[in-house]
DNA sequence: TTTCAAATACCGAACGATCGGTAAAGAAAT
DNA sequence: ATTTCTTTACCGATCGTTCGGTATTTGAAA
């Protein structure tokens, strides 16, 4: 009988999946078996270490996609518009407009909190990098881009969490759009 | 043998602490009774259904709190500025300057997402509310007191995840100093 | 091109530990 | 003596993990 193959990618973001959703306390082998159509046997021969391993390789294709996403974006030849534009996008379709978790908090909490620090602290400190110096684009000082950059970083997670609670969308799409103006409007 | 005997407040305190810093899934019943000293059955007993109602018996500890160190010390005859402090200040301690995770957020993911929504809202919209009538108190008028009053929420919850990650507590002192002086400076 | 053994990938079954939960016995309070 | 609360002892289910073995792919010798 054929035997389930699943390609790397899909078993990464199959993961992700499980972990943004159910937290990695919450995330059993069990559930991320039945997401990635392994059986949890499996699971160990790719990732020997279980499931720390497995939300290690799921951080690293994010801190991957911080990159190719973000990062590389804002520093591209287009037009600063452009560029913050693009990022944004990104962000609101990493999180479905705010209806998805963010995997970085899912991995910062519970018995995940002491495990992970290094690379989501990594990859933060990489996110507001990247937009403190699109906002030197823009003509912000050095001290308000920096101060700009946490400030939406900050509140895509809290944002993420009180709409979760308050329910809708709508939050999210004001918070993204607020900024994008903030970032946009130079002299305050 | 003598046994254990906690008072009720007590309990409830013990169990925050653990759900607050383990999560919902991640506060097994073997965690919730050895911190409140009371053996697993004495805890069925106290709360026949099971962790789902000690939860609930801490939201309603927590809706409570809100309303004792916030809501009610924002409408009370003291100047605005003294409010805006006390209040603050609550919020300070309550996460001891950042180092502590919100039972808030901490109920609001995994298996708990759809259990205490209802609950969790109501808190976030009573303190949103609480502290837009204190910013039109400031002379704010009602669509930006609103704003800042959700600004205020976004980025208490935003900043305790960011800054578990990036490490230290100077994230948080800042964001409630910089929002006490957005409160305060009526005319933008 | 065929052969076939080594390497790789997957799976069923089971491990000990811990999960949430319960029944019955024992202690304290009324 | 009755009621209220705690405790001991235990349950079946599920947890993360491991092992023995099977299917598939690879690659080099024939």
């Amino acid at each position: 009988m054929a035997y389930a193959k699943v390609e790397h990618d899909v078993v990464i973001d199959k993961l992700m999946e499980v972990f943004r959703s159910a937290g990695y306390d919450g995330a059993s082998m069990a559930a991320l078996a039945e997401a990635t159509q392994l059986k949890k046997a499996s699971l160990y021969h790719r990732f020997p270490q279980g499931k720390e391993e497995m939300a290690h390789a799921v951080l690293r294709y994010v801190a991957n996609w911080a990159k190719n996403r973000i990062t590389d974006v804002l520093v591209s030849d287009s037009t600063r518009e452009e560029r913050l534009d693009s990022a944004l996008n990104a962000i609101d379709e990493l999180y479905d407009g705010g209806r998805l978790d963010c995997i970085l908090r899912a991995l910062s909490h519970g018995s995940a909190a002491n495990l992970f620090r290094k690379e989501t602290g990594a990859i933060f400190e990489t996110l507001i990098r990247s937009f403190k110096h699109l906002a030197m684009d823009f003509g912000h000082d050095e001290q308000h881009a920096e101060q700009l950059a946490g400030e939406l970083i900050v509140k895509i997670q809290g944002t993420l969490i009180v709409q979760r609670s308050l329910g809708g969308t709508s939050m999210f799409k004001a918070m993204l759009d607020d900024m994008r103006t903030k970032f946009m409007k130079t002299n305050l």
